[in-house]
DNA sequence: CCCAATTCAGAGAATTTTGTCTTTGAAAAG
DNA sequence: CTTTTCAAAGACAAAATTCTCTGAATTGGG
């Protein structure tokens, strides 16, 4: 389960993710998504709807059809996919949560949290889905490894 | 709202700040604690119940009675009451949460996201009730403040 | 060109989880 | 006893997640 994200953006960000490793002009199947990544069909359908309209995937229907990135993996960063799928708002928020707080009154936990907040920030500002899917290459390949072990299980 | 916790683990940290700076030997009405922070009162009810059998509050029933926090501030770390409120699988989670992960199998973010989650972690650890209230001393009174902003809007 | 098969699009129903309210009971104080 | 206040079960509502079903675009084969 995901600490910060809701469901949907969490297999957002698991397909935008899968899309970023599959080869070039192959769309992949939504079905084939649904049961590589283990996400209901439905859900990701809808999911995916969402990250069509905002530009991130392109979709094509009929025979070899199917999804793909909109650019290149090096052009989208997991908080556009955030952003699309459970809004800015949802990274706006804090861990206590005081009626009226903020930089001017600040509870004593303001400074950490802030920090940690900003790393998280950073990683979804900072990080494409290219750098993503590097980092694999050459080593044992994730997706498929956690495809294997979940379906082990 | 929170980014991380459930509303309960939310409000029950906002209450436990609040017995923290209530005088010693005067327990708090859950109706008292429950317009102030602005928080359903029988949704408080069950959050403090749940905190009652954590024994990190304590209760009185009758007339004189109330809530109370069951040892020193100084001995209750935030963590206390996220595990007792939304459980330590609250806290076990990740951002992405592929199939099977983890530092074996990790994914490209995992550095960063262990990084962020341990900034977060180290908070809710180290962080006690007491110098959740230190800090805020001699400056303007943060609960008293949020009351007050609160109940303009 | 037309048809059937394939695949995404979308509305909306059903389910599950989370948050809130109602009601009754039990303990303590005076 | 009577009042005050917490304890607890469970009804109810809202939100998040999952499923059902119908429609529309595209392709390739007659
Ligand atoms: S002051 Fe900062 S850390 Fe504290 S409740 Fe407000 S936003 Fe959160
Ligand atoms: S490898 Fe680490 S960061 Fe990546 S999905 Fe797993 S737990 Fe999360």
């Amino acid at each position: 389960m995901s600490i910060i994200f809701s469901k949907s953006c969490e297999y957002g960000l698991q397909a935008a993710l899968y899309l970023a490793r599959q080869p070039k002009d192959s769309p992949a199947h939504l079905r084939e998504i649904a049961t590589d990544l283990n996400i209901p069909y439905h859900f990701l359908n809808k999911v995916l709807q969402t990250l069509t309209r905002d530009r991130i995937v392109v979709s094509r229907k009929g025979a070899n059809g199917g999804f793909a990135l909109a650019r290149s993996p090096k052009e989208i960063r997991l908080m556009d996919i955030v952003r699309a799928v459970d809004g800015q708002s949802s990274l706006d928020g804090c861990v206590l949560g005081f009626p009226a707080c903020g930089d001017e009154t600040p509870c004593p936990v303001h400074g950490q949290w802030k920090s940690a907040k900003g790393v998280i920030l950073d990683m979804l500002e900072k990080k494409t889905l290219a750098e993503l899917g590097k980092g694999l290459d050459g080593k044992l390949e994730f997706i498929a490894q956690s495809m294997i072990e979940a379906a082990e299980k």
